[in-house]
DNA sequence: GCGGGGGGCGCC
DNA sequence: AAAGGGCGCCCCCCGC
């Protein structure tokens, strides 16, 4: 069954088709094909069809149906029903979809709510989205969603109906995009299957991001300013230093014998220059190789300054709200497919900053990592034998230093993240040669991926998400024929060659992790629904739990990992640990 | 005065 | 010893 829903007059309005298709698995992350598509043709052949304004009613189509909710955006509209105190199970987001989609096709930045796909299919002209689905620039304060914008709500009046519509037009080019001549030319082919799970675990996102956007990771504003205190002193009054960094700052400018200020990488630079320190830039692990005695109070100046801007008072006013850090979440919002937050720096939250992230009297968090994600999911894309085997270990570069760099854990770290990030030069590029002899599919794999990036092409994620084509920009600097372009043109075709090489194991790790949370979601919805997602970062989940609960969450994010493994990965042995711990402070967990 | 690019650094 | 992928966010700094 299928429900969209659009805002009327700041009200949810919403359409229930008619129930025509046996319920099941039509919204679960393992969504089957066929059913999927059989769901879709018979809304096209429905006659009957209900609508409904009151909340009441919808909640008891959720009950009843648990239904495929439709939304133009779901970042916009769930959070009306999170208000009504609905949560769903599964839905459809159209404009994340749409992104995955014209994405294939080598369109990125289109409009892609419901109004410009319908327009496409008719070949009409295409209207620009009424907001950016990231959210645009926001201002550096916490604002209410822009929900009920009147913008907003006029842009989103429209009729349920074509949103069905959308939906349809979105599932036939599914089909159509997946296989095919095409999509193999452009080293982009996958399942429709494939490429159906990947939209419902970035729509099953979406529903993570706007619940965990609404409630945020807790946050105790007097431990924080306490740690404040000790670092920095009292709060300046309006502009100024904290007394600490200036004293600091003093101390810089007595070392150099003349006026420098530390936070203008100019003025530093030139700072050394004049003192024989010919340095290209001004960054921490530049400057501990140079025996000056500014270097010492600088090092320290930087990290305490970086506290004080980033995460300082200022921070705090912002962005904790009642208790909770108001990051606001956007899934799929990166290329890749990884997450972006807007806000508060959800993402960078410093380990150190961590001891203020406390559970709520009775409650824990638990915090489960994806340990050493990336290259599990290297050996799984790869399918490399050798390295599969490694990754039952629970640390991989332990194994693969014992496998073959003769015990040395460093030397394989190195390598691994060499062949990941494409490293060309120093010891990394040395040990790559290991790396070759020993796990050849996974260096192929990587290898043919920055083979493809370098000559103009594109990659694709385990499960479809395309990179970009290269830009207008790209093409000419690389096309140009000129002896002193040339060196020019191979450094900007070897920079794409790393994009697209990391792009691979970046986005199918994004796939992954999708996967992983949608299913953990569903799971906790039904037999731990007072658990809340409160924090995602790439390859980490940190939930709040009841206390009580707490070993069982636990639980349900193993076994969710293994799901994600088999839904991302059929048939594959690879293992992607989670190994979720219960903590009251978040600082612990590590 | 404002916006955007870049430097630098936090996270993964 | 030397420096590779993706971000967000702060500041400086320059050009309009």
């Amino acid at each position: 069954m299928l429900v969209a829903v659009t805002i009327r007059n700041g009200g949810v309005r919403a359409v229930r088709m008619a129930d025509v298709v046996a319920d099941g698995a039509v919204g679960d992350v393992s969504a089957d094909a066929p059913v999927a598509h059989a769901a879709a043709e018979a809304v096209g052949g429905a006659a009957a069809v209900t609508e409904v304004t009151g909340p009441a009613e919808l909640a008891e189509w959720e009950q009843s149906y648990a239904p495929r909710w439709i939304f133009d955006l779901a970042a916009e509209m769930y959070p009306a029903l999170l208000a009504l105190g609905i949560r769903v199970r599964r839905c459809h987001d159209l404009a994340l979809t749409e992104r995955i989609l014209l994405g294939r096709e080598g369109r990125f930045g289109e409009p892609c709510r419901a109004a410009a796909i319908l327009a496409r299919a008719h070949g009409e002209p295409v209207p620009a989205d009424p907001v950016p689905i990231d959210g645009g620039a926001r201002p550096h304060v916490v604002e209410q969603p822009g929900l009920f914008d009147d913008a907003v709500a006029e842009a989103t009046e429209t009729d349920p109906r074509l949103l069905i519509a959308a939906y349809r037009d979105q599932m036939r080019r599914v089909d159509r995009s997946a296989g095919g001549p095409e999509a193999t030319a452009a080293g982009i082919d996958v399942s429709a299957g494939a490429l159906r799970l990947l939209i419902a675990a970035e729509s099953g996102s979406a529903l993570v991001a706007a619940e965990m956007s609404r409630r945020g990771l807790p946050w105790d504003a007097d431990v924080h300013r306490q740690i404040l205190a000790d670092a920095l002193g009292t709060r300046p009054t309006d502009g100024a230093r904290p007394a600490t960094l200036a004293r600091l700052a003093e101390e810089i400018s007595t070392a150099f014998g003349f006026p420098v200020n530390p936070d203008s990488p100019v003025d530093l630079r030139e700072a050394f220059h004049r003192s024989g320190f010919d340095i290209e830039t001004t960054r921490a692990w530049v400057l501990r190789e140079i025996d000056h005695p500014a270097v010492a109070p600088l090092l320290r100046y930087k990290d305490l300054a970086r506290l004080f801007t980033a995460n300082g008072w200022n921070w705090l006013d912002d962005w904790v709200v009642d208790g909770r850090l108001a990051a606001q979440f956007l899934p799929g919002a990166v290329v890749s497919g990884r997450w972006a937050t807007r806000g508060g720096g959800g993402l960078q939250l410093p380990t150190s900053m961590r001891r203020a992230a406390i559970a709520e009297p009775g409650h824990v968090l638990v915090v489960a990592d994806a340990a050493q994600l990336e290259p599990r999911i290297l050996a799984a894309v790869s399918k490399d034998p050798a390295l599969t085997a490694l990754s039952g270990d629970a640390d991989l570069y332990a194994a693969l230093a014992a496998d073959g760099f003769g015990g040395d854990r460093r030397h394989a770290k190195l390598a691994m993240l060499g062949a990941m990030y494409g490293q060309t030069s120093g010891e990394a590029a040395r040990l790559m040669a290991t790396m070759r002899v020993r796990y050849p599919a996974a260096v192929a794999c990587v290898e043919s991926a920055a083979r493809r990036g370098e000559a103009g092409g594109v990659v694709a994620s385990v499960l479809g998400r395309a990179c970009p084509p290269p830009s207008e920009g790209w093409r000419r600097a690389v096309g140009a024929g000129g002896a002193s372009d040339e060196s020019r043109a191979r450094r900007v075709a070897r920079d794409r060659g790393r994009f697209t090489r990391n792009f691979v194991i970046q986005a199918s790790a994004a796939d992954w992790a999708a996967a992983w949370m949608t299913t953990l979601r569903l799971a906790l919805l039904d037999e731990v629904p007072a658990a809340e997602m409160v924090l995602f970062q790439h390859d980490e989940l940190v939930i709040h739990v009841p206390e009580p609960y707490a070993e069982q969450v636990c639980e349900l994010a193993v076994t969710a990992a293994t799901t994600a493994r088999d839904l991302v990965f059929p048939g594959s042995s690879v293992h992607t640990p989670v190994r979720p711990v219960a903590v009251r402070c978040y600082a612990d967990a590590k």
